[in-house]
DNA sequence: ACGAATAGGATTTTT
DNA sequence: TCCTATTCGT
């Protein structure tokens, strides 16, 4: 029998916290548990100790369904997990957590439970997944069949199309609605869109293909049916939910069903750091959590702030202090006050990456490693003249966010070649290969896929499909591989080497740099050995993309010290010692769109929250005075003025240290008092008009 | 089928 | 400005 005290581990939460971790546990009966959870107050400690203790409470490992926002997050909870596990039950802790196996985003697992559910669900299991963008390709397949792509006045483009039915779905509101809200000028469309919107559900459904919101759609669809919406709650003893602020109706949907009575279920959430509705994401999740149960959920609330220095997090609680709406009160630390955040005035973009290099060096010198240092921005191009900056003075750095390694050209053809291979109906997939041959274009490329499509065994329906009359004898090479690779005769991961045989040629051809591409297929080769099987590998490669891009030359080895580069969405839940926040300026905090909708600028400012919040002991924010513009010739100026974030108005000023730099040449740079001053927002809205 | 030229719309964040 | 979709000419 073990010794240990079963408390000792909890010694060091406070004591929200530890009401947070000890609710419900060992009793017969228990309210469901929201956990409004500030920035920085141990959230990811305080869940991961809750999962532990109700493990070492007795809890089945097996039978807890752990849903976060990124399967980064998923690792990391596990890996807590277990480190505190092993405190209390030594070596045979890891038996346990590897038992975890219910944890990972709700994409994922949605994915996981469809197909082991398939044959109750009239789903074929061997179904694959489209990414966004091959989304968007099925949805212009469609949009071009119905006749929509030659109307008279323009029909919204297959992006502005997918992003609709996406939002009608994952917002489970009627089209009528959602048009009128978020796409007024697509409101005449109503009638095409729905019809468009139907066909398109009809050929995902006859390509055995589902998209990102069908793994929540059928997943919510299923949980309506009693029988096996019973199953499926039955699975689990528990459930808990992360980052519940970033959840959309559908995703709560499918939580209540899971769970009606709300026994064994934890929502963990801060609704100052919602910043996904454009996702349709909805903070009236964790708002309507604790009445959607009888008796209602229990709230806890954690507002110790353990991350920041005082002044950092006094000047982040004044800037989310002036939000329209609040819910949650300000957070407090008793962390010493620290210096004053910085407010540092730059001429340009040019002196703002100069100026973060030196600075991050800077900081070297005095013993910060790079890694405890990042730079956040607000759209993934404004970090463009810094990643210049830091590679003339090779500063190794890793960015997060924004254009994916997998979104290439060359590691696209490459995987649809795969999921063609791997599920013959998928017409995305087909059309895209197909198209790699020479002499093959979109009308050979259909018919092949329209023999194909009438064929029971569409593979070996290609020998006796009508060779596209200008492919020669690549067709020949092209049934081959497709058929060796079908046969999986080479085995995973072998036959990925197989794949790439076959495409190097067509790549050389096609690709002017073919060689640094290359290199990104050897690279996917390597990825592709870590998963057991095709499916696994497609499956989570297109749920769970490597979060970095690849473009760099020379991305750092994982030993290596690095510098992080970041969106702020990408650097949600992180921290550093020492943060630099670029543009701080009107038109990137808050991002300039236009219209602007009251709602969206609210969702701006507490991104810019969130950003501020990361910092542990320095935060700097970087506000350029002049913007460049490319050849606006209308006004003779080269470049505009921009104004500080609205974020920060005058009244804040005290909670910050102003400087500019470089040093002496703050004065003669300022915008000329006389002449006309613009300022950059209304200069990018002057662009579209 | 494919390249060049043209017209016109878009703009960010991500599972 | 930039990117993409369409069209026109080979």
């Amino acid at each position: 029998m073990n010794a240990v005290s079963p408390i000792g581990y909890l010694d060091a939460l406070n004591s929200a916290q530890r009401r947070a971790v000890t609710h419900g546990v060992g009793a017969v009966t228990a309210s469901p548990l929201l956990v409004i959870a500030g920035a920085g107050s141990g959230k990811t400690n305080t869940l991961a100790h809750r999962v532990a203790h109700l493990m070492v409470s007795g809890a089945d490992p097996r039978r807890i369904l752990l849903m976060t926002f990124s399967r980064r997050a998923a690792g990391e909870m596990a890996k807590r997990v277990e480190r505190i596990t092993r405190k209390v039950l030594g070596e045979g802790a890891g038996v346990l957590t590897d038992a975890l196996s219910w944890a990972g985003t709700f994409h994922g697992i949605g994915a996981r439970l469809l197909r082991d559910c398939a044959d109750q669900l009239g789903l074929d299991p061997a179904f694959t997944i489209h990414d966004r963008e091959d989304s968007a390709d099925q949805m212009n397949l469609v949009r071009h069949e119905l006749g929509f792509s030659k109307t008279e006045t323009r029909f919204p483009t297959k992006g502005t199309c997918l992003a609709i039915y996406s939002r009608c779905v994952n917002a489970e509101r009627p089209i009528e609605e959602v048009l009128g809200q978020s796409y007024p000028w697509c409101v005449a469309w109503a009638a095409e869109l729905k019809d468009l919107f139907a066909a398109y559900v009809d050929a995902k459904q006859q390509q055995n293909v589902l998209d990102y919101d069908d793994l929540l759609l059928y997943w919510a669809q299923a949980m309506t049916d009693p029988d096996i919406a019973a199953d499926i709650g039955a699975r689990f003893d528990h459930v808990m939910v992360d980052e519940y602020q970033d959840t959309n109706r559908l995703q709560s949907s499918i939580l209540l069903a899971l769970k009606p009575d709300g026994r064994g279920l934890t929502v963990v959430g801060d609704d100052a750091q919602s910043i996904y509705s454009f996702r349709a994401a909805t903070v009236r999740n964790i708002l309507d959590f604790p009445s959607a149960f009888v008796p209602p959920a229990e709230i806890i609330t954690l507002d110790q702030n353990y991350r920041s220095t005082s002044a950092i997090l006094s000047a982040a609680n004044a800037v989310i202090d002036l939000a329209a709406e609040r819910f949650t009160k300000n957070l407090w630390t008793d962390r010493a006050a620290g210096s004053q955040p910085q407010l540092v005035h730059v001429r340009d973009e040019a002196d703002q990456a100069r100026f973060i290099a030196e600075k991050v060096l800077e900081n070297r010198e005095g013993g910060s490693t790079l890694k405890q240092q990042a730079v956040l921005f607000r759209a993934s191009h404004h970090s463009g003249p810094l990643e210049i900056e830091l590679t003339r003075r090779n500063i190794p750095f890793v960015k997060f966010g924004g254009l994916k390694f997998l979104d290439s050209a060359h590691i696209k053809d490459l995987l649809a070649l795969l999921r063609f291979v791997e599920n013959p109906r998928d017409k995305v997939a087909g059309f895209r290969v197909l198209q790699l041959l020479p002499g093959v274009g979109p009308t050979s490329a259909q018919r092949v896929l329209e023999h194909m499509a009438q064929a029971s065994a569409p593979i070996e329906s290609l020998d006796s499909a009508p060779a596209p009359p200008r492919s020669g004898e690549d067709w020949g090479a092209f049934v081959t591989a497709i058929g060796e690779l079908r046969a999986g005769s080479a085995g995973w991961p072998a036959e990925i080497e197989r794949a790439r045989r076959w495409y190097e040629p067509h790549l050389e051809r096609i690709h002017e740099d073919a060689s640094t591409r290359q290199a990104d297929l050897v690279q996917l080769e390597q990825i592709a050995s870590g998963y057991p099987s095709r499916e696994r590998f497609l499956t989570e490669l297109t749920l769970d993309p490597p979060d970095t891009t690849s473009d760099q030359a020379g991305v750092p080895h994982l030993d290596e010290d690095y510098l992080i580069l970041s969106t702020i969405h990408s650097a949600k839940g992180q921290e550093w010692k020492s943060v630099f926040v670029m543009n701080t300026v009107d038109g990137c905090i808050p991002i300039d769109l236009g219209a602007g909708a009251r709602d969206e600028i609210e969702e701006e400012r507490r991104l810019l929250y969130v950003a501020m919040t990361r910092a542990k002991d320095d935060l700097h924010l970087v506000v350029p005075q002049r913007f460049f513009t490319h050849g606006q010739s209308a006004t003779g100026d080269r470049h505009v003025y921009a104004n500080r974030t609205r974020f920060i108005p005058n009244a804040l000023l005290g909670q910050f240290e102003r400087s500019a730099w470089p040093i002496c040449a703050s004065e003669d740079t300022r915008a000329p008092s006389g002449g006309p001053k613009v300022d950059v927002r209304a200069k990018m809205r002057g662009m579209w008009r």
